[in-house]
Order: structure tokens, then C-alpha cells, then sequence
DNA sequence: CTACATCTTTGGAGTTTATCCAATGACAAT
DNA sequence: ATTGTCATTGGATAAACTCCAAAGATGTAG
């Protein structure tokens, strides 16, 4: 579809905003910028910022509806665990990702300091629970395993994201992100291991 | 130990500030009561409020760290499922003592009307599963599966609560309630019994 | 009982996010 | 060229929350 000149410079001004003030969010925390700050900087009203964002944190969480990733995989293959599985070590390979993973860091650090982002992120997470239970449940009708296994889903990718953390220095050589995602891969293993054996089977 | 005067008024208008302000947030919706309506029936300063209250939700939430339960409950018994278990029996029955389940109908209505008090209670949730994931660890060291579990008795909770909803009308009489319970109590137990035996296990 | 110290309450000014609205200016269509 | 549409803008406003200094109530020591 082609785009005329005004659609086009509204997408442009919306990036740039989204632009300076993820910089400036990276650099100085997010409760510490404000709006009128980020707007002076985009060199733009501030009800143009919120003609683009309906709230500050959507300034932040520019990328969309990555949590209804889960649910479209549960969809779109055959068993559920295998599909989720595969999809979040996609994921993870991709924030693998030689350049991706400092931005990355950086951007946990910047929720982890901010009480507004770690909300929104709360929200995100349940979103995802939630589309994933209803993706779930066109498979099969037990509503209740549907619910846990999303919840552990859940429960699942945060344990991934603390162990990245973790084990992950900021400035990793490649032969240590190369070690980093065999270690993770060997821990998402383990917990759909766990997922298909259920809790109180022994471990493998 | 003995409280003098100073103290027994401060405590005074703390409760006078919370319970009008919860009456106005059941009547009238949380959003749609502002603080300074609130500091006004209470016939004090909006500072007052502040002063006691560090956020307007901790008007409505006043209860103290019931989030905690279920860590609580693991660390003084035995089994921690069974704990788990016979934990959330308890504060279910408590919840359907006469009187209290219109009141507490009422609470859960008024939380799915306003986004603010919906993310603080995702904070509860969020604290519940930490807690509870700390309290698991002291028994068991498989830290992967004591998050999972922990994730799972959340997810747990909040299937109870939906089915709480559902099943029960507002002006439940007796006999209503005996049967909700009932069916309820059959609820945890199917959920308890798929946390025992695995997700994968055949139903019993 | 008086004086002094402490603590709660209060009013006022200010900050920040967010909304509403009327005016302006760039772009599109005829 | 005219006219309508739409993004942008400035201004006013609301609401949650903070800071601060003054006032009022309470506790304490002489």
C-alpha cells in the first residue's frame, strides 16, 4: 500500500520520538526523563507525544504484541510443548544475537529500575497467559492443565530471562555467548522436561 | 503494649480515612473517586491521606500481606502441596462465611473496574509467587521446579477466584452457598491432584 | 502549672502524567 | 485555487503525589 506524504511524515515524527526517548530512557533511567523532557528533545509538542503514545510507558515498549508470540505457535504446529519449546529457543537465539544482546541487557536493567515498566511488563506477561491459555484450549478442553501449563509457560520464560542475567556479563566474548546459550539451552531442556513429565516425576 | 493518646488518634483517623474511602470506591468505581473527594468525607487534609496512605490503592487494599500466606504456610508443615492445599481449603471457607461473599463480590468488581487497582493486585500475585518460590527453596533445592510449582499455585488461586465468580450469584442463599462451596472444593481438589501428579498424567 | 519538645495535621506551592479543545498549518482532492 | 482533512500546537485543566513551613495537639521535664 502506498503511503502519502503526510502518513509518512506522521510515522517519521512517531519515530523519532520513540527514538530519543528510549536514548534517553537507556541513559538515565526511566522515572528520571520526563515527557516534556523527551518532547524537547524530539523538538515537539507534548500532546504530540501523546497523539503517538497513549501512556509514557509505550514510549519504552515500542515493539508490538510480541506476547501473543506463544499463543500463535501453539496454533500453528502440531504439539503444543514442542511448539512452545521451539519457540522460545528461537527467541532466545535471537537475543543471542551478536549487537542484540548489550541493547538487551540494558533494557532489563531499565525495566528493573523503574516500577511504572516492571507493572507494564507484568501486564505484557499476563496478556500472554492469557492468549496462550485460550490458544490452548482450541487444542483441547481441559481447561484447567490449559491454565497451569500457561502459567508455567510463564513462570518458564522468567526463569530464562533471570538465568540470561545471570550468567551473561555485559561485554561477553563470543566464545562466553556461545557457552551462555549452550547452558540456557541445556536449562530449557530441563524445564519442558520437567513440563512433560510433570512435577513429582524423577528427574532425567 | 500500652498506647497513648497521640498514637490512638493517629490509628483513629486512619480508620476513619479507609473506611470511608472504601465505601466510596464500592459505590462509585476506584477511578471515578478522587483522593481529595475521599479527604473531603473524611473531613481531613488531602495531606492527611498521604500521610497514611503512601498510594491511593493502599486505600483500598488495606489488608496486610495476605500475599504471604502461602509461603507461611509451606515453611510450618509438612508436605508443601499438601500445605499448599489445605491452605487455600481454609482461606476459601473463610471467603464464603456468611456475609462476607457479598462484600467480597463486591471488592472483586470493583478491582476488575479500574486498571490501577488490577496492577497492584498483579503485584500481590507477583510477591505470592516470590515468597512462595523462597519457602519452597528451604525444602527442596530443585530450584526450577519449586518456580514452577509456585507459578502454578498462583494460577491455581486465580482459576478459584474466576470460578468463584462464575458459579456464584450475587445474592447466594444458603443452600446456594453450601453447593458452590462443594463444587469449589471439588475444583481444588481436581487442581491439586493434577499439581500431584504431573500435567501429563492421565486424570484421575 | 509552665515551658519545652515532639509529632500529627494542615495549607500552599509545585511537579508530572494525562485529557480536552480551539487554532494553525501542511497536505490531499476537486 | 478552493476546500476539506488531518497532524501539530499551545493553553487550560484534572488528578496523584511531593515538599515545606506553620499551626495545633500531645507528651515530658522542671
Amino acid at each position: 500500500m502506498e503511503l502519502g506524504r503526510r502518513e509518512r511524515k506522521k510515522q517519521q515524527t512517531k519515530a523519532a520520538i520513540s527514538e530519543v526517548a528510549t536514548l534517553l530512557f537507556l541513559e538515565r533511567g526511566f522515572d528520571a526523563v520526563t515527557v516534556a523532557e523527551v518532547a524537547r528533545a524530539a523538538d515537539v509538542a507534548v500532546q504530540t507525544v501523546f497523539n503517538h503514545f497513549p501512556a509514557k510507558e509505550d514510549l519504552f515498549f515500542d515493539e508490538e504484541g510480541w506476547w501473543l508470540g506463544p499463543a500463535r505457535a501453539v496454533r500453528e504446529a502440531g504439539d503444543p510443548l514442542d511448539a512452545l519449546e521451539a519457540h522460545y529457543l528461537t527467541s532466545i537465539r535471537e537475543r543471542l544475537a551478536v549487537g542484540h544482546l548489550a541493547t538487551w541487557k540494558q533494557f532489563v536493567a531499565t525495566i528493573e529500575g523503574s516500577p511504572a515498566l516492571q507493572a507494564r511488563r507484568r501486564l505484557q506477561a499476563d496478556e500472554l497467559v492469557r492468549t496462550l491459555a485460550e490458544a490452548l484450549d482450541e487444542r483441547s478442553d481441559e481447561r484447567v492443565r490449559n491454565r497451569l501449563l500457561a502459567a508455567q509457560y510463564s513462570a518458564a520464560q522468567n526463569l530464562f530471562e533471570d538465568e540470561l542475567m545471570r550468567i551473561l556479563p555485559d561485554d561477553a566474548s563470543p566464545a562466553e555467548l556461545v557457552e551462555a546459550q549452550q547452558a540456557l539451552e541445556k536449562v530449557v531442556a530441563e524445564v519442558f522436561a520437567v513440563l512433560r513429565n510433570g512435577l513429582t516425576a524423577p528427574r532425567g
